[in-house]
DNA sequence: ATATGATGCATAAGAATATTATGTATATAT
DNA sequence: ATATATACATAATATTCTTATGCATCATAT
């Protein structure tokens, strides 16, 4: 099964949630991350998630922490407090999308 | 509440799903579909469901029928052989998508 | 020793898809 | 008369993604 293609805004809305959970993350350990999560199902391509972070620390959701790994260099982020409060709003969202989801292409999610 | 965003990829699933359930409808029925199924949360802008339905139809996945209501022009779409196995595989794809953010953004829907 | 794959960052060109704004026209209710 | 609903459409713009490419380090198998 070919990994499928993200749906647009969802990028972030993963992106901060992660952080929401794991403290700080790195780029790289953020696609693995994906990967293990949807078994591959789900993957994300460093062309879409470098530029993603750079814009969410850009707005000041994310702050960022360089680390030298042996002569390796790792990017860590974190949420930032408005980081934080935006990742609470994005997830609301998500869900509340996902449940209009269900019920335009399920019938029996539909009420009245 | 105001009507939040479409997710990018999603639009066609809604459309091709709601043809495979009604048959046959236009263009203005399928936005007040939208929004009573959904209750005013998503909104199909007619930016973007417009050329939708033209490109679906280039794509031999819907076919069209011109009504004259009074004075008025309706443009009915219904889909295809092909336009129907697609919906199947659309569908198939929104539910692992859905699967996977589910996963994503809520550990306890994880598995191992 | 060296080739391959994994780790780790990044950007640019292009495609896809949406938003917003605008335009046209008819019908209906106040 | 005027506003709202119905019904189509397109253009300009923005956003976000894919694909391709580039650089560099490190571990491991041949």
């Amino acid at each position: 099964m070919k990994p499928s293609n993200l749906y647009k805004g969802s990028l972030t809305t993963i992106i901060l949630k992660l952080l929401n959970e794991n403290d700080k993350m790195y780029g790289y350990e953020i696609t693995q991350k994906v990967k293990q999560i949807t078994k591959n199902e789900l993957q994300l391509t460093e062309g879409a998630l470098y530029p993603a972070l750079h814009k969410l620390e850009a707005q000041g959701l994310l702050g960022v922490e360089v680390v030298k790994i042996g002569n390796r260099v790792r990017k860590y982020y974190r949420l930032t407090e408005v980081g934080t409060k935006v990742t609470v709003k994005k997830l609301a969202e998500l869900e509340s999308y996902i449940r209009n989801m269900r019920a335009l292409v399920n019938p029996k999610f539909r009420d009245e």
